[in-house]
DNA sequence: CATTTTAGATACCGACCGGTCTGTTTTAAT
DNA sequence: ATTAAAACAGACCGGTCGGTATCTAAAATG
């Protein structure tokens, strides 16, 4: 890897933790500069403009988060373990900043709602592939009779993610992780009800 | 009510629009202007700084969704129904813009979680009071002896919340009301496996 | 090692930011 | 009708925004 590449991906690292926080227009290029220590012409060699940096940013940040649930999910072999694994893992997130600034696809979502059709775009994108593996997931545990085959998975879906992502809110609102704790719980609740007898 | 307080409400209400859609850094003072109809002069004769009007802005955009959730609510007389008029006041907001940007708790919330303390200060204040007095309904419903007496309270108002809120963030995502009523069906199946028997 | 390409520092740009100040108009009380 | 005060318009301010152009230094290539 050349040294060019190795600066652009420190950038991209870097910028992304301040796009996470805080947002959009609320993150200005000498921010940038000055936590990566980085000059004005070292950032326009790898980026046409500020845009194209924060494209990069939320799919770096998004990664970060697949990186996050993927290995929390194969070292399950269980559907219910899987999903339980995702919500360990958002606790984490929370709890450890895994990605910092809390969930790149909320944020993005919220921040972004008008605006940035580009980053929404990226937010809509992501989302979906979340929810389809929670889908996959969900599907799986229906085939191998462990939840009832009358659940709607699309609207299970959307609850689940609903929990974890208010629960990451609230629990960055208050500085508590309880919130998010009780939300996972009740996603295992949910779970539980949702299983053949 | 004076001239003057005539101005300073339309500009309160105008900005709240921006502000709860474009977020604090979002806005500029010269989109206030444009669409208020208003200088500078006008604005400033009313308010000290930006912030000011941001944070009337977040105080009249809360007063409006706690006007809309207290209708909703005295409307009923038992806890699960209003608990469910709750909901119907959500998807109300998401459906008809009732609070133009969506919720401004979460909005706030997710946009200032670092960066502006005295407006997620009012954030954790606006939600601790919807809470409260989710708090208190279900409290009313336990008295009653329509809830179990088992349920731990503030793990319920985290459930409903952030069911809710999560439901917002995803329909507002995806502009498809489908997900809010999801969220909202699910919180009438956790009320209902709440009740006792 | 020479050369060419790439990376990056620096100075600079116009536009816009939030905010101030002064002057004029409008309002309301006398 | 007079006048003092309130409301507002508009010019102006320093600073910062995102972005460009130029020039030097460092890598990669032969």
């Amino acid at each position: 890897m050349g040294k060019g590449q190795v600066t652009k991906e420190h950038i991209i690292r870097q910028s992304a933790g301040l796009f996470n926080t805080k947002g959009y227009t609320g993150t200005s290029l000498s921010e940038i500069i000055e936590r990566c220590n980085v000059r004005k012409g070292g950032i326009y060699n790898h980026f046409e403009n500020k845009d194209e940096i924060a494209l990069a940013a939320f799919d770096y940040m998004f990664k970060q988060l697949k990186v996050l649930l993927s290995k929390a999910v194969t070292e399950q072999s269980e559907p219910t373990e899987k999903m339980m694994a995702i919500c360990e893992a958002y606790i984490m997130l929370v709890e450890q900043d895994a990605c910092e600034g809390g969930c790149p696809i909320m944020n993005t979502a919220v921040e972004n709602d008008d605006g940035h059709p580009k980053l929404k775009q990226r937010a809509q994108l992501a989302m979906s592939d979340i929810m389809s593996g929670l889908g996959e997931i969900i599907r799986e545990g229906i085939k191998r009779q462990q939840f009832r085959s009358d659940i709607d998975v699309e609207e299970a879906c959307s609850v689940v993610i609903a929990l974890i992502e208010g629960g990451v809110m609230l629990s960055k609102l208050y500085n508590d992780n309880k919130y998010i704790r009780h939300c996972t719980n009740q996603v295992k609740e949910y779970i539980h009800g949702s299983m053949n007898a």
